[in-house]
RNA sequence: GGGAUGUUAGCUCAGUUGGUUUAGAGCGCCACGUUGACAGCGUGGAGGUCACAGGUUCGAAUCUUGUACAUCCCA
């Protein structure tokens, strides 16, 4: 059968990928005579398509995983996805706005219904794009952080950790869309990359009992009325004397304190700060600092209340009022000065409004006391952070860990099981159903006549990491039924088999932008919960920009489509095309070049078959002479594959693949073949056949985690398989001997050929035309070796030994041997003795620096004696090579 | 403003507790080559004062200090 010179991707993939999947080869139970290696996916968002951060990370995940599988272990990559609150949120009430429907007309459940379509819809697509990527993930364990159980388990989570004492309700800073009057994410906040114009007014306060006064500067005069404070530095020494001393609120005359605060910049507007913590997150903190009153004088709408105690601005927009309050103060002579600058103004990405900072009671988890155990597990290696540089950026982050905000003004999520019963601040209880939450409220409220209508369940939603952070322990049920003790709030050992088997997984990879929002909490939930690690490693993966660096966005429409890019190349090779350049934690800078460098390598390889598959093999002679080559490739094999373990124990994942990617292309099919290549219509003997079949086994096996489809289908070509005997759950190849000596000795023998080669480049000799070499040689030990495989590779018709020097040859050195080849033409000898003088030079130079190093006394007693040994092998190799080079020169001249 | 990381060939990166050659790889580039696996290929070649300036050391791309530039995180 006549193969096409052309490897042809799209077919195969298709086939292998129904094959492994019919055959269950991605599915996995526990089994207690291998050991686990699991690995859970980072969910991607429901909302979202493939794109080229996902095909990085999942292409590293699949290659570990494929390569534990077929190193013996219960390989168990479990894959789901996330309902991004949020993110789906949005995209849905975008829908339903096309559709001319507004949120705001629908309840809650007709709303939820349409979320529900969507994610039916569209929230499978990257999972089902996965599959194309060749991802073998176990698929009957598909997880959603919004199924039935997850859910419950989220809600479960809830109740325990407000059990314990870790959940708390409190006042928080959120940003408000005063038009559309909900809450938003810092996400959903734009800033316009130049700054706005805006004014900056000085207003002067007058201090109470003194004819002082203070001058303060404020974009916002408006918020004038909700003061509670003046700020100072506590080393300016222009306000000390004012410290503790009262100023008075302009037009309403309500006292506030004058207070010292580090956040007060001397430098910027007068040095002087007015706080208004109902309307400015660092003001809040001040006012949190400083016990301040938080009064609150805008209303959801942007207008101002009565809270302002003017009456003329009560009802009015903020914005009205800011005008307003800008005339007033400048009648009243208030008013010292207006000065334009550019600052940063947030705006809602949706309406365009400026952002209202707005305080709203929010539920939070006490972080400090439950994130102690996951600080210490990364800070004693317990978890290894890979690279390691970001186990600096934990543990700062962890050390000054703050409360975690946990709700959401939001419909799409998990909805918090607070139930309140009265207008009281504390009239509330937290339950797992509405039935428990009565019989709770019950009690606490002592109203026995209380009932299921009286409740009202809180209408936010948790944040998603809330739900996440579980993932490795709810994508096997952890939380489920009496797997939960709610008693201890811990996971009841021993009942969950695949938990057990599972747990911990192995390792966790992952994007470092996410470092914080979703593996540091998972750490703490694994703690919390299993008292064991979620994972023993987190590989964080770098960021996928184009050639100029810019990060790939829809929005810049620079990110290429990946399902065209695999249609093009081949899933095998976009992979390697994407791992040829993925250090750890270095940004990846793609190219679709890479990708036609992984095409290009299949079709290498697939030619490499063809060849082979293309030859007569005969079964009666054996030819030794490929004795010393098959050999040499056995060592050679072992080396690379030790190499490539080192490589995977670091997660150098890149360089593995490159270590494969030379053995096969420089290796076995730049040198192993051609050596063992029988001559045109020649038989290649069985022996020498078989062996070779055998090496391209084990290369197709270290090859496949990387490139899956082309090495399975290559596996199954090379020879019969039996029933039920697949690639992708072959026996890895074990390390054997590698025979230093052999390795040297060929690559002595390499560089002879090259050496022959250069030099009919140079001469412009045919490779057809045969010459001769004669060779002045230390010890002809690796030519009685290697010297049938010179002859071929380099066209030799005669190896001689010589004792003298030549005259009418060329001639070059290896090592310290010389070779000639003689020439029938004339010689340049010019031209030879420059580039033999560029080399003696360089010799020279190098033969310098070591005889200093030698000739200094401080080195030769203080370096290790090894160190000096090869010194002096070194000086003796230069002299050695000097000497030659010389009668070299001197033969050509002479 | 605080912190972290980086700067090695045209490009992307290695360089593993300072000592195997006055630095390596892949890609790109240049020259030559095509009836016999592969032009999506082969053979050969060129290309770097390791960002800059000091310091430590017998010895520095590697350790240290400073400068410049770049990227990221936090406020």
């Amino acid at each position: 059968m006549a193969l096409s010179t052309k490897y042809n991707p799209t077919e195969v993939e298709e086939k292998w990928y129904q094959e492994w999947m019919n055959k269950g080869l991605f599915h996995s139970e526990p089994n207690p005579e291998k050991k686990p290696y699991t690995v859970v996916i980072p969910p991607p968002n429901v909302t979202g398509v493939l794109h080229m951060g996902h095909m990085l990370n999942n292409t590293i995940q699949d290659v570990l995983i494929r390569k534990a599988r077929m190193q013996g272990f219960e390989a168990c990559w479990v894959p789901g996805t996330d309902h991004a609150s949020i993110a789906t949120e949005a995209k849905v009430v975008a829908m339903l706005r096309e559709k001319g429907i507004k949120k705001k007309d629908l309840s809650r459940e007709e709303f939820l219904k349409h979320a529900w379509e969507w994610k039916e819809k569209y929230g499978g697509i990257i999972l089902e794009q996965l599959k194309k990527l060749g991802a073998s993930c176990d698929w009957g364990r598909t997880s959603f952080t919004m199924d039935d159980e997850y859910y419950k388990a989220v809600i479960r989570v809830f109740v325990d950790l407000y059990k314990k004492g870790y959940i708390y309700r409190g006042l928080r800073m959120i940003n408000w869309d005063c038009e559309a009057q909900t809450a938003l994410s810092n996400e959903e906040v734009i800033y316009k990359e130049d700054g706005e114009k805006a004014s900056f007014y000085s207003v002067k306060y007058a201090i109470k009992d003194s004819g002082e006064w203070v001058t303060i500067a404020t974009v916002r005069p408006e918020t004038i009325l909700g003061d509670s404070a003046i700020a100072v530095n506590p080393k300016d020494e222009r306000y000390t004397h004012l410290i503790g001393k009262k100023a008075l609120v302009p037009f309403i005359n309500r006292e506030i304190p004058i207070i010292a605060d580090d956040y007060v910049d001397k430098e910027f507007g007068t040095g002087c700060l007015k706080v208004t913590p109902a309307h400015d997150p660092n003001d809040f903190e001040i006012g949190q600092r400083h016990n301040l009153e938080v009064i609150d004088t805008i209303n959801n709408d942007g207008t101002l209340n009565e809270a302002c105690e003017v009456e003329k601005y009560v009802g009015k927009d903020r914005f009205e009022v800011r005008k307003l309050i800008v005339k007033d103060l400048e009648e009243a002579g208030r008013l010292v000065g207006t000065e334009e600058f550019i600052t940063r103004i947030g705006r809602s990405e949706r309406t365009n409004t400026v952002v209202e900072p707005k305080l709203s009671l929010q539920w939070f988890i006490k972080m400090k006391d439950i994130s102690q155990r996951a600080t210490k597990a990364v800070e004693d290696d317990e978890i290894a952070l890979i690279p390691g540089k970001f186990k600096n950026t934990y543990r700062r982050w962890m050390e000054n860990v703050r409360d975690w905000c946990i709700s959401r003004q939001l419909w799409w999520g998990h909805r918090i099981p607070a139930y309140y019963y009265g207008e009281g601040e504390h009239d509330y209880v937290i339950a797992e159903t509405p039935e428990e939450a009565l019989t709770l409220a019950r009690e606490k409220s002592g109203n026995a006549s209380l009932n299921v209508k009286d409740l009202e369940q809180d209408p936010d939603v948790l944040d998603t990491w809330a739900s996440s952070w579980l993932w490795p322990i709810q994508v096997f049920g952890g939380f489920d039924g009496d797997h939960f003790d709610s008693q201890r709030g811990k996971y009841r050992k021993g009942s969950n088999a695949d938990l057990d088997y599972y747990y911990p997984t192995s390792v966790l990879v992952t994007a470092p932008e996410i470092l914080f929002f979703w593996v540091a909490r998972m750490i703490i939930a694994g703690y919390e919960y299993m008292d064991k690690p979620p994972f023993k490693d987190v590989y964080l993966t770098g960021i996928v920009r184009d050639k100029l660096r810019r990060k790939m966005s829809k929005s810049l429409g620079n990110s290429p489509d990946p399902l065209e890019l695999i249609k093009q190349y081949g899933a095998d090779g976009v992979r390697t095309g994407m791992l040829f350049s993925s250090p750890a934690g270095n940004d990846l800078l793609f190219d679709e070049k890479l990708c036609e460098q992984g095409r290009n390598f299949s079709n290498k390889i697939w030619n490499v078959f063809r060849l082979m598959q293309g030859w007569e093999i005969d079964d009666t002679a054996h030819d030794a002479q490929h004795d010393m080559a098959t050999k040499w490739f056995g060592s050679r094999f072992n080396q690379a594959l030790a190499e490539i373990e080192d490589h995977f124990s670091k997660y150098r994942i890149s360089d593995a693949l490159m270590t494969v990617y030379k053995l096969i292309w420089n290796d076995f099919s730049g040198w192993y073949l051609e050596i063992i290549k029988p001559a045109f219509g020649e038989a290649i003997d069985r022996r020498t056949y078989d062996i070779t079949i055998s090496y391209f086994e084990k290369l197709v096996k270290i090859l496949h985690p990387f490139m899956p489809f082309i090495s399975e289908e290559l596996y199954q070509n090379i020879k019969e398989r039996a029933e039920g005997d697949y690639l992708i759950t072959a026996e890895w190849p074990v390390k054997g001997d590698v025979d230093q000596a052999i390795l040297n000795s060929a690559s002595h023998a390499f560089e002879v050929i090259s050496g022959i080669r250069n030099l009919r480049s140079n001469k412009g000799l045919s490779p057809k035309e045969a010459l001769e070499l004669h060779i002045k040689a230390r010890n002809s030990h690796v030519y009685d070796a290697f010297g049938a495989i010179m002859k071929k590779m380099a066209n030799i018709s005669e190896l001689k030994f010589v004792t003298e020097q030549e005259k009418g040859a060329s001639g070059f050195i290896v090592d310290t041997d010389e070779c000639f080849v003689p020439m029938s033409g004339s010689i340049d000898a010019e031209k030879e003795i420059e580039e033999l003088e560029k080399e003696l030079n360089y010799q020279q130079g190098f033969l310098n620096t070591v005889n200093k190093k030698l000739a200094n006394d401080k080195f030769v007693n203080n370096a290790p004696e090894k160190v000096v040994e090869t010194e002096r092998k070194k000086q003796q190799d230069a002299e050695a090579k000097i000497k030659a080079l010389k009668e070299q020169i001197e033969r050509l001249k002479g």
